[in-house]
DNA sequence: CTGAAAGCGCTAACAA
DNA sequence: TTGTTAGCGCTTTCAG
């Protein structure tokens, strides 16, 4: 079922059938009723490879995702939220997302250099950034339009969404010293991936404004998951001069805090402030109800989707964005997992 | 830079070069190595639109996915594992596996029906089956290979894999039994995905299988998601003759059952028996420990994979499956979640 | 407004 | 062992 059967049935030329398929001004109305409708009848919709090779362009937008990392870590529904967020943008140009997975046994280098030279897609969303991105440099020095989800130093120039790090430390840590804390733990993530970086720096930086010296000893690494949280739990209680609170750079490591808190006969909130991350479907119901931040990743899907297609030679004039770095606003949920410090 | 472009400068013809790529047997070994060199160097790769078209096969194999019902629901772990599973095998292949979002305002049979007529890939796993589902029919009138996670009553022969919910159901009923339960709740889900329908008809056997009188009132629906355990929950802490035990659908809703017993000053477990469903990280990390049930969903993803490919042309040599038709057990993971009952 | 034809990049059949 | 060439399905000139 070609677009030559779909011309001989109708006795005309497969350019008439294509001209009248893809909505070229010159075309008689009556033929385009006709072949809209025989193709519709026959469910003839044209084939992708085909089209791709005749245009150079695959109508496809590609966003890669880690299986290991991010997956693990983010968890819930973050991910699906944004795509979500993404889709509707595209949908009304008729791109569409596809996902494309990092598998754990995978270089996202490679990853990347594969979907490029194979012109996979037309333009890419690429997430889990490290400190130094190797895929940045070379999307650029390829000409691939690109946004990315995340900062990098890598690339300079590129468009980039991410969600505000620096804001969410420096509220956090405010917040705790309003509260009387001054032994404010930071739960981070493993070197590598840049937000360790940023979140860490702002904590450093929020602990500085307020007088507080910087205690290596309470700045804990561990994998983004419950179970990291777990374990990250132990190694803060078994520390000698406590820390009173503790700041979480993703709301899963909450989970686990919870739960070796309980172990442990100690009460969220009462026994060690913990101020979470995001807002997340799980947080949501923990008890005490965990002080965190809220953003919308739907809206972050749809900026990024905007942003990818400002650096589209073929969608620029239609989202004149230039060049988008922006960093993604988040609003306090206060909860009761930070209460005031008992003396 | 084309194929054309490598030949030119190495001076031999685009056959040969395609031939040197493709590991084809007639082609000097010298020439092979210059060939592959060259490509390595100069990063060329096959445009995979000229070769779709030109084989009739694209070599990418969609899962298509829903971003509202399953995401909200199962939260990305799920699906994430499962994907590295099936990746696992199709990397052997050289098959790529890409994700097909069905966005919330798109129509499942829809996406399907454009997915396939586009040609945009050479085989399908499709997730979240209706009790009667369109896209099953359709995919096999087409002729097109695919595989689904979940049964459903359509199509009759096509390979699937599913969870074991009869078993899950039988033996959480025979469990709470055991321990002095007699009025037991089921939280399940809406009707029209297949699960829900499956999960109530093993419930219901099970009750009948210890003698109990099966009561509508205490079978309850709702969103698979925290909050639709949240309230949940509520309705059934709301209800005359409450039950002592509830079997969850879903191991979401246990989080917000969690949630809302704590509210009401119950404890789950000691004022409530939960059994929840998959144990899943959230799940793990619930106190008191939420009595559920194992399985490697990356297992799962390899089993489905080998399914598809059992069902393509191409590959059905090598997996001589036939048609599967699984039904993936569970172990069960005893929790402290549904204690004998207290007289 | 429509038809004819070129050609996107690739592989496979055939010829040499 | 290699070169030549047809043609996959499509869009887009260019003539008419």
């Amino acid at each position: 079922m070609s677009i030559k059967d779909l011309a001989q049935h109708l006795n005309i030329s497969i350019g008439t059938v294509s001209r009248a398929l893809n909505g070229r001004a010159d075309v008689n109305p009556d033929t385009r009723k006709r072949v809209l409708a025989a193709a519709k009848a026959m469910g003839y919709v044209a084939n992708q490879s085909g089209r791709s090779l005749r245009q150079g362009a695959t109508n496809v937008i590609g966003f890669t995702i880690e299986t290991n990392v991010e997956t693990k870590s983010q968890g819930d529904t973050f991910f699906m939220t944004v795509f979500d967020g993404v889709q509707t943008v595209f949908a009304r140009h008729k791109l569409d997302l596809v996902v494309l997975l990092c598998s754990s046994d995978d270089d996202p280098f490679d990853h990347v250099r594969r979907v490029v030279s194979r012109q996979f897609a037309d333009g890419l969303i690429i997430s889990a950034t490290q400190r130094q991105d190797p895929r940045i440099d070379y999307l650029i020095e390829r000409g691939i339009p690109f946004v990315t989800l995340g900062r990098s130093l890598s690339g300079g120039e590129h468009s980039w969404i991410d969600m505000d790090f620096e804001g969410v430390a420096a509220q956090s840590v405010a917040r705790l010293v309003a509260r009387g804390h001054t032994r404010i733990a930071l739960a981070n993530t493993t070197r590598g991936i840049n937000l360790s970086y940023v979140f860490e720096d702002a904590y450093r930086a929020a602990l500085a404004d307020h007088g507080i010296a910087y205690d290596p000893d309470i700045v804990l690494r561990g994998d983004i998951t419950e179970l990291g949280g777990y374990q990250l739990c132990e190694k803060l209680l078994a520390l000698p001069n406590r820390p009173t609170a503790v700041v979480l750079v993703n709301e899963s490591l909450a989970i686990g805090f919870y739960r070796r808190l309980h172990e442990a006969g100690l009460t969220p909130g009462r026994d060690m402030a913990i101020i979470g991350f995001r807002q997340s479907p799980q947080a949501r119901f923990l008890s005490p109800a965990l002080t965190c931040y809220r953003l919308s990743l739907h809206d972050v899907g749809v900026e990024l989707a905007q942003s990818l297609l400002a650096t589209m030679p073929a969608y620029k004039d239609l989202y004149p964005l230039g060049t988008v770095q922006k960093i993604w606003p988040m609003e306090l949920v206060p909860g009761e997992s930070d209460p005031p410090l008992r003396r």
